[in-house]
DNA sequence: AACCAGGTCTCGA
DNA sequence: TCGAGACCTGGT
């Protein structure tokens, strides 16, 4: 099944976002809905495997025009520079209770640990789904094997993991989608393992807030070297929002893998002879 | 061999 | 409300 879309899938499926994508050959391999799920890139879009046409849509935000966002967020002239070097990045929809289980195994690691502990986690408490692919553990799956979870090398974050699973479990994700943003963020903070950075990963990610503009050490120093802002994270995340409008998670990832192909700040501000 | 990683939590001021 | 430290572990 073919799907036509302005779409980078190297952009999009590595850029952090989510950790279950692999490359084989020229297919992305990844689970989608519990199912094993292929796609290839194509000039003008994105032949799939494995999915119906509408969830892919759906997970893609092929809903989202990107022109009409880049036009937004362009309006900032560094954005627009990273724009021109990762078109066709997209922001994805994922699953709110995977999106947060996993933003949770991300604090404090790099993107190779993150993908090693969400992969044990799969392949203790998930489901086999052929080959080496394991389906992302339900809430119950990660309770019924509970004494697995310390032998996951997930370090300190095993215990807020699990305390999640019980909070999902007991339906405590529930009704989420339905919340403005503001809102959203301050039932998610309160939840084990979720403080301001996850909770905007998971309102970006999975919840349909382009607005919420996460913001990690990278981001921060970002902030302060090109635009000069500083301060709480409360304050950074208000003024990030107001600076880059209501696309501003989208200008967030843009900045965030875009910058490291342009000169310096420094050099920007006085270029070479 | 340090240092750091897509932070959170706890605890004083 | 805010800032400082501690914190598992493994990449680089």
């Amino acid at each position: 099944m073919k799907v036509a879309l302005d779409i980078d899938l190297e952009h999009t499926l590595t850029c952090g976002q989510a950790f279950r994508w692999r490359r084989r050959e020229e297919w992305w391999q990844g689970v989608l809905d519990g199912k094993l799920v292929r796609l290839r890139q194509l000039d003008d879009g994105v032949e799939a495997h494995g999915l119906e046409e509408k969830p892919l849509r759906r997970y893609l935000r092929a809903d989202d025009d990107l022109e009409t966002i880049y036009e937004d967020i362009g309006r900032d002239p560094l954005v627009a520079a990273c724009v021109q070097n990762h078109h066709g990045l997209r922001l994805l929809r994922q699953q709110p209770w995977e999106c947060a289980a996993s933003f949770i195994l991300a604090t404090n690691a790099n993107i190779p640990r993150i993908i090693k502990m969400v992969e044990t986690v799969c392949r203790t408490f998930g489901r086999r789904l052929g080959g080496e692919v394991y389906s992302f553990p339900t809430p119950r799956q990660i309770l019924n094997g509970q004494g697995e979870a310390a032998s996951c090398g997930l370090g300190y974050r095993c215990q807020r993991f699990v305390a999640f699973a019980e909070l999902a479990e007991d339906g405590g994700l529930d009704g989420l989608e339905a919340l403005p943003y503001e809102e959203c963020v301050r039932r998610l903070v309160e939840m084990p393992g979720i403080g301001n950075k996850v909770a905007d990963c998971v309102a970006l990610f999975s919840l349909d807030h382009l607005e919420a503009f996460p913001i990690d050490v990278r981001i921060e120093r970002i902030l302060l070297q090109e635009y000069g802002m500083e301060g709480t994270y409360k304050k950074l995340s208000a003024a990030a929002r107001m600076r880059f409008g209501p696309y501003a998670g989208y200008a967030q990832e843009y900045l965030y893998h875009g910058l490291s192909g342009l000169p310096s700040s420094q050099d920007r501000r006085t270029p070479a002879p």
